[in-house]
DNA sequence: ACCTGAACACCGTTCAAGT
DNA sequence: ACCTGAACACCGTTCAAGT
């Protein structure tokens, strides 16, 4: 393996750990055997690395997210799969998650690229489940929108915490999104 | 104005221009005009001054909801109203929405009772609607966190320009939260 | 009760130098 | 082309000391 891929497992291993607080070129280079300044030989800042870590775990996530829409029977069946992974992927990886959805300075070609691909393979799942008449009709781009803005939502909210207080109505972001889609499927007409 | 609250208004105004890496103990004691650990007198570290900052802020947020959702003569009006001061506050201040909403590792009692209240707020808002007819009946914290939820990831990833790159089908999340608005009202039977 | 100044153990980044 | 070690200008936090 060459010293940038390390460097990105090495970067990404101390994100799942300590949060992007904990990611310190000092520590990468350290966990890889090499000089702190290293680092500058593969990556002009410290924000490109963590870029080059988002990056990849976006293109991870779709790859993981276009096998588990390949095994459903319906395209209804396969939606409700990617939008349940987009949250299990939250809840298991916050601080992927937030790196992910961060606020960039840096444009990273890799990143919006990722980003971008994503958004497309989303919006051909939508158009298929109103084709089956399963959701309302109108532009694809925008309920896809409607539901990835939804699921994103639900899990960052519960990520922090700010979403179920206990108590009796307190919904799981799957159940949120679960209810968007019944109320969407009864809107159908 | 006491020391505490200057070193308040100072992270604030450092977090607004900067975003939260800005926001240092030593350059808030400069503006303040106090030595770089005068804040310890106040708060126990840097990360409950943050929470300070960001109380703050979602008690002047419910504040200026209250208000806005009072000048409106329906209940469905007046959750509109604040769905779209969400969103709005968002854009305006995404660094002071993204540090609310961010992993706290310090629990401030402070910030918990801020945030239940503006939910309950919107729970009560939400029955009314339900009880209008306008949205479907059911329970209305979970109505309430779907629209939530909603507004908040719309936000979220508009803020962070994930949501709309450029074409025809790119909604604004205002628009998002109206399509969820018309979808739910077209459900109600 | 509130504040200061020195000190400690960290950072990201730069630069001259090595292979 | 890739890496190292010293150096610089920062950090958050602690502590002894002052009023």
């Amino acid at each position: 393996m060459g010293t940038r891929e390390a460097l990105v497992e090495a970067a990404t291993t101390l994100l799942d750990d300590g949060g992007v607080a904990a990611v310190t070129l000092r520590e990468v280079g350290r966990q890889v055997g090499v000089s702190h300044n290293a680092p500058y030989k593969h990556f002009a800042s410290k924000e490109l690395l963590l870029a080059a870590v988002a990056a990849a775990e976006l293109a991870r996530r779709r790859e993981e997210i276009a096998t588990a829409a390949a095994r459903r029977r319906s395209p209804e069946a396969a939606l409700r799969a990617v939008l349940h992974h987009y949250i299990a992927w939250a809840l298991e990886r916050p601080a992927r998650f937030r790196l992910v959805f961060g606020s960039w300075n840096v444009a990273s070609e890799e990143l919006t690229k990722a980003a971008h691909e994503a958004q497309t393979a989303m919006v051909d799942l939508v158009a298929a489940v109103q084709a089956a008449g399963v959701l309302p009709a109108g532009d694809p781009v925008r309920m896809a929108s409607l539901l990835r803005a939804t699921a994103h939502g639900a899990a960052d909210l519960a990520a922090a915490g700010h979403l179920a207080e206990g108590g009796k109505g307190n919904a799981s972001p799957e159940q949120l999104v679960d209810d968007l889609l019944a109320h969407l499927n009864g809107a159908v007409r």
